[in-house]
DNA sequence: CTGTGGTCCTGTATGC
DNA sequence: TGCATACAGGACCACA
């Protein structure tokens, strides 16, 4: 699944491809990948077309390309969203959804299985499209003020991992890299967030920047640039997790089985031994009066 | 403000 | 062989 070293590695590869390019036409092929477009499918292809585009810049798992007057191409990936560049007449993919090409020659396509990506164009949208405005920022952006994102994660009363998969509070954490966060600080999922501390809420943001930068240079070295993509499926950095999707396999610090857990309707991995619930975790009703 | 659970999607894996 | 079910989960929303 996409999250933010994935998208950040997308980003680059579109940038190598897109920056400075013109829209010379634009295919929808299915209408949910756009549905997020005010106008609709139609509109989406026509007030792209002979648009200039430049630099892509990322805000979590958000992208957007900008334009030169001030307006830009917002894309979410989803869960199963992809950018590939080809050749205009090259065998379509399977999920292919919208066909834009550029012109030098070149098609960037928009391929998403699920379609819980999509694309829209956002008026005035070049520096900060106002569709995500309400994204905080993400652990790589110079621009963070860390001890300010501290102090809001440990005003939460809820369990940890539900804050840092909040995109509003800091943004690019998924369920994978939560999990690999929660693992390497030795924190359990659902510990209380106002209830760590400021010194362990750094130690697990750490961990969160920490291995999300690894994965984002795993990623950059094996990337193609005629193939932009990214596949959760086939992720490059699968190898690397020490959490996610290990039930049973022994933990890499204590050799204790890990277990899987239902929380927030998806699944979550921890040590039972590193990452044991605190007296203030499974606090029952009434537990937590202050 | 907080937490829960449903919805959107399609493909793969598993069970009977 | 085929049909049903579970699962994957990011973002969003209704609801308590």
């Amino acid at each position: 699944m996409p999250e933010l070293p994935e998208v950040e590695t997308v980003r680059r590869g579109l940038a190598a491809v897109v920056d400075g390019r013109e829209v010379a036409a634009v295919t929808v092929l299915h209408p949910r990948p756009v549905r997020r477009h005010a106008g609709g499918p139609v509109d989406f292809a026509t007030s792209l077309t002979g648009r200039r585009l430049g630099t892509p810049r990322r805000r979590g798992k958000y992208l957007w390309l900008p334009f030169a007057d001030g307006d830009a191409l917002l894309a979410h990936l989803g869960m199963s969203g992809q950018f590939r560049v080809d050749a205009p007449g090259a065998a379509l993919q399977r999920h292919a959804r919208v066909l834009v090409d550029l012109d030098d020659g070149r098609q960037v396509r928009f391929v998403d299985q699920r379609m819980f990506g999509g694309l829209s164009v956002s008026p005035g949208g070049a520096e900060l499209p106002a569709e995500i405005a309400h994204v905080g920022r993400d652990l790589l952006d110079p621009d963070l003020d860390l001890d300010a994102l501290v102090a809001a994660v440990g005003g939460r009363r809820s369990g940890i991992k539900r804050v840092l998969l909040d995109q509003r509070v800091t943004s690019g954490i998924g369920n994978i890299y939560a999990d690999e966060a929660l693992w390497r600080a030795g924190v359990h999922f659902d510990h209380p967030a106002d209830t760590l501390g400021p010194e362990r809420i750094r130690a697990v943001l750490d961990a969160a920047r920490d291995v999300m930068t690894a994965a984002l240079e795993a990623g950059g070295t094996s990337f193609d640039a005629l193939y932009v993509h990214v596949n959760g499926e086939s992720g490059y950095f699968d190898r690397s997790l020490d959490a996610y999707g290990r039930a049973d396999a022994p933990c890499r610090r204590c050799g204790t089985p890990l277990v899987r857990e239902r929380f927030m309707n998806r699944s979550s991995f921890r040590c039972p031994v590193c990452q044991a619930a605190s007296a203030t975790t499974a606090s029952p009703v009434g537990g937590r009066s202050r």
